[in-house]
DNA sequence: GCCACCGGTGGC
DNA sequence: GCCACCGGTGGC
């Protein structure tokens, strides 16, 4: 069996702070408590859109009625739109997110983290992972549970010389908010 | 023209 | 010396 490979992360850090998920009847916004939780809402979100009631399983009485969990013209936060239906992780593997400065060229970064800690960084990357750890293919680990779309930032300004994006109907009603730069 | 991929390197 | 981060570019 091949060996681990040597590059292994010390830190991981994930720039996500918030997951929120607006509803589909009244278009608040709500907080998502936990990343698997968001992950397995994006999955199916096309299929099964989200509602207030949806919150209820870990914010019980809430409704339509309440105010908004997150108000997006806080100016100290950077919000992103994600990309619906992108799978749900596999468990022990961490699908990471890393906004880049602002003004550069990139928004983000996507990379996975194998149970090893190995950081992969792209689908090339990943298929020879998988293929020199069988292991995981035998756990029915597949290339099609893994998926590199970043999310877009919100405020078409803060990559450097991108083309404005229009609203777009590929975004699903979620977004991502990072700290304060 | 876009973006997936990965090489280079600044900062630790 | 290492690696997180960023930019360049090949292939579409």
């Amino acid at each position: 069996m091949a060996q681990e490979s040597s590059i292994i992360t010390k830190n991981v850090w994930d720039s996500v702070k918030l997951y929120t998920v607006q509803c589909a009847k009244c278009s608040k916004w709500r907080l998502i408590p936990t990343k698997d939780k968001y992950e397995e809402i994006r999955e199916r979100i096309v299929e099964q859109s989200f509602q207030c009631e949806t919150a209820r399983e870990w914010q019980p009485n809430v409704s339509c009625e309440d105010e908004s969990d997150v108000d997006k013209h806080d100016n100290s936060l950077c919000w992103a739109m994600d990309r619906p239906s992108i799978p749900q992780t596999p468990r022990g593997w961490q699908r990471i997110i890393r906004i880049r400065a602002e003004g550069g060229t990139k928004f983000a970064d996507i990379y996975y983290v194998a149970p090893s800690n190995q950081r992969l960084r792209s689908m090339v990357e990943l298929d020879r992972y998988l293929s020199e750890h069988p292991k995981y293919r035998e756990e029915g680990v597949t290339i099609s549970q893994f998926s590199f779309q970043p999310p877009v930032p919100l405020d078409a300004n803060y990559v450097a010389k991108r083309r404005a994006l229009s609203a777009s109907s590929h975004n699903m009603n979620s977004t991502y908010s990072t700290g304060a730069s």
